[in-house]
DNA sequence: TTAAATTTAATTGTACACAATTAAACATTG
DNA sequence: CAATGTTTAATTGTGTACAATTAAATTTAA
């Protein structure tokens, strides 16, 4: 027998969406949490781990570029890169062949900081302590859940 | 044959972790990105909504009692609150019984706020676009992920 | 080629988020 | 009961986030 086709109610939607969008929210800032012992002790926050991230890799890239990775605005990342400059790991200076952009480059000592570093995935991944098929699962799920956001 | 059981390199211990982590940060934002226009309509933030959505339920509430349900602290919930009191929203007195505690009960015009919230729920979840198989797997995944993280 | 439109960062203002500290109220224990 | 310890919010200080505005540089189009 079929079940009745019935519309689900307000409270049943709203429900549905807290055991979805509440955990993202709260899973988001508890892994920020989870980060802080080792990023601490590099004196770094985790958007300022996400920039060293790419710098690591790039070497150099505009705001524009970091921005459009990290999906953060010139808001955000100015006075984050700023503060980073201060500490001397980046350099911020215009791009000669087009003065609208910033160029953000790395310093000897943000380059050094990569050897501190490269510890953090491998504890991160085991206070996370999921098996590979869980992982591959929720990372494809929150990849289709960026592209539908963003 | 079997592969030979290769440790994982730092690099690609790197890889995963930003496969999982950074998407869970940008999803967050992305998600209370997409809340906006409708939270805006009511002059809400998503923390504030959030809030909202614990008073609709249980009428009052200690400061306490929406930290432990929000993982938010006091350093965050009360000016959350001092605001959303400003606004008539709800109410902010020590709990006769025990001085320590702060109760936040809801006032009319935040009790009114519910029947103009009532339909979030079902927008929010069609701009997911997820099939009820698809949600349950990552509502169980984050939820698996905030017990082994809190 | 100049006028208009676009791109890019910076700035301003508001609102979280959280660590660390403080202070008051309550509970426990000797 | 008094001293000690615990619980609970508030406060302080730092660092994101982001909307909206501004301003400069570049590109496009008339």
């Amino acid at each position: 027998m079929n079940k009745p086709a019935t519309t689900p109610s307000d409270k049943q939607l709203q429900q549905l969406e807290n055991q979805l969008c509440f955990p993202l929210y709260a899973v988001s800032r508890m892994l920020t949490k989870a980060y802080q012992p080792y990023l601490q002790a590099l004196d770094l926050t985790y958007p300022q781990y996400l920039v060293f991230l790419l710098l690591w890799e790039h070497e150099a890239l505009t705001v524009k570029q970091l921005g459009n990775k990290l999906l953060l605005d010139s808001g955000t990342l100015t006075p984050l890169l700023k503060r980073m400059e201060q500490k001397q790991w980046l350099s911020r200076q215009r791009d000669p062949r087009d003065e609208r952009s910033v160029i953000i480059g790395l310093l000897p000592a943000g380059r050094a900081l990569q050897q501190s570093a490269c510890h953090i995935p491998a504890q991160l991944l085991e206070k996370l302590d999921m098996t590979p098929t869980e992982f591959e699962a929720l990372r494809l799920q929150l990849q289709n859940l960026l592209t539908q956001l963003s």
